[in-house]
DNA sequence: CGACTAATATGCAGAAATTGCATTTTAGGA
DNA sequence: TCCTAAAATGCAATTTCTGCATATTAGTCG
């Protein structure tokens, strides 16, 4: 049964020559020459260019290599798992998780999900576009995002369909002892903030809707930006400026007494966790996750 | 060539049954039986349930299914692309373009676009998630969207790559004849209008940036409801109420003295046209085609 | 231009696979 | 328990695939 004629194309491309792609794919040069040209006959189409001499990928399938290469790839991992779960019985699910929230409530996320019949649920820590496209090319079978509350949305549309998990906040953190000194500071001059990148959604939400009503009472110093949110909590528990977090980040810190919940004064933003699925998936242990999720919501 | 295996486990999907799908694929049951098995082997992998009767899928099977039918897709319609591609010389560019666009500046873009070498540009219209998800899954080599300007945005992230093509308006029309009527009678009280779907993008940016700042002046009456702006304005042209639409869109009847836009008095909106690709695509002739996006843009 | 080299194609025979037919085995129903 | 319909299997014919040896062909270097 010859399966994999994807990859023998794959091959082709990565090497650019017959018989390196030959060599590749463990098989003598004659016998590759001629499956391709089996290939060739089958699909009809060009595959190579044999007026040159190590002969070449034609233009057909350079021009279409990059979606050759990701179906190969996407059969792979899909092929790997199914069997892994015919394996072992137990279902693979991916959860395709913005950054911030695998530090937050990812963690409880999965123990909520967990034991839900025969599952391992694996977290995939991406930014927001890559978490659609993960989702959107059946790479995770769900995603968890932040959305600003109140922030006006489009609908989640016809591919997708939406849940809100819960509600949580992003609020401003520092370290408790010197939490006294920093607001006094504040009042005549500075404020030490550690800042997330504004490309990034945590940097966008604080950078839009927190900073500017702050910049009036007095000026920031930027004392430090990183795009890890929990990176954000340690500098912000060593003192170098206030953090903005997601509240289920402090909350370990902010119970102990280390850090300080600044919100009254710096100003807080509400968020909702997102979670999202396609619409087309109908097999019971999607719905029974949904439906968990949904249990979970507030 | 055995090229056509995930057929054969699709078939099995429809069908249910072994009988079945040996009929769909025109072969003897034996020899579909054996095929099946000889899958199960490549693939160590599970696929029928023989415990029962009619024997059905396996758990695994059904619960890929979606995935599986989704690939078996996008194989079948990028090898009759490279097929049809080989055969003419000319390559299939595909646009997704947000229903918006598709009607106002679609056409004039395509224009710029043909003739550039042997392409045969092809624009599919859809709303801006399924946009997205055109693009994200290869379906689509290009995306045309609309963002408000000045709306804050993230990074377009790793994943693509943007570039704004060109700046237009949203604008209120209404046809000429009935038009100082319409202003006039709108101050004390009442004005006429045609409203997009909240959750369509045009609505979305109308609802929020246009409609708060009239209700605060009239009373808005919701005459027509569509999400197609072209609807929108021939509801306008005549007389049902004021829409709001792309200038590219409108430029034919207020040229020609039919429609007025009415921008002074009611408020428009600027928005950006924006041209999203894949960040991994790195075939010539979409380049090319990338360059002349950007030469387009103002 | 001609010899030389490296890449690809092809003739051939053996090996492996696929297929349909006939038959057997098996699950579900009366 | 018998019957029926579905799936599996033995078997022989056929097709496909493979490696080896060899022929072609494009590129290169004198």
């Amino acid at each position: 049964m010859r399966i994999d004629w994807l990859d023998d194309i794959v091959a082709l491309l990565d090497t650019g020559s017959v018989l390196e792609a030959a060599r590749l794919r463990n098989i003598s040069q004659s016998a590759f020459s001629r499956r391709i040209q089996g290939l060739e006959d089958v699909l009809r189409v060009s595959l190579v260019e044999r007026r040159t001499k190590p002969s070449r990928p034609s233009a057909t399938l350079r021009a279409h290599e990059d979606k050759l290469r990701r179906l190969a790839l996407e059969l792979r991992q899909l092929l790997k798992e199914m069997h892994h779960e015919s394996r072992t019985g137990s279902k693979l699910v991916v959860i395709a998780s913005q950054h911030a929230i695998t530090t937050s409530l990812g963690p409880e996320i999965i123990n909520a999900l967990s034991g839900l019949g025969k599952t391992h649920i694996r977290l995939r820590s991406a930014n927001l576009d890559e978490c659609q496209g993960l989702l959107l090319t059946g790479q995770a079978d769900f995603s968890l995002t932040y959305r600003l509350s109140g922030e006006p949305q489009l609908a989640p549309g016809s591919l997708t369909e939406e849940l809100v998990v819960t509600t949580e906040k992003l609020i401003p953190v520092f370290r408790s002892a010197d939490a006294d000194a920093l607001l006094e500071g504040m009042d005549g001059g500075q404020l030490d903030i550690v800042a997330y990148p504004a490309d990034a959604f945590l940097g966008l939400a604080v950078g839009q809707h927190i900073l500017p009503n702050l910049e009036r009472l007095c000026s920031l110093n930027e004392v430090a930006e990183t795009a890890l949110s929990p990176a954000a909590l340690q500098l912000s528990r060593a003192g170098v400026g206030v953090a903005w977090i997601p509240s289920a980040l402090g909350r370990a810190d902010l119970a102990s007494g280390d850090l300080v919940d600044l919100s009254d004064a710096l100003g807080a933003l509400d968020m909702q966790l997102i979670a999202t699925r396609r619409r087309d998936t109908a097999n019971p242990l999607d719905e029974s996750i949904w439906a968990n999720l949904q249990s979970l919501a507030i």
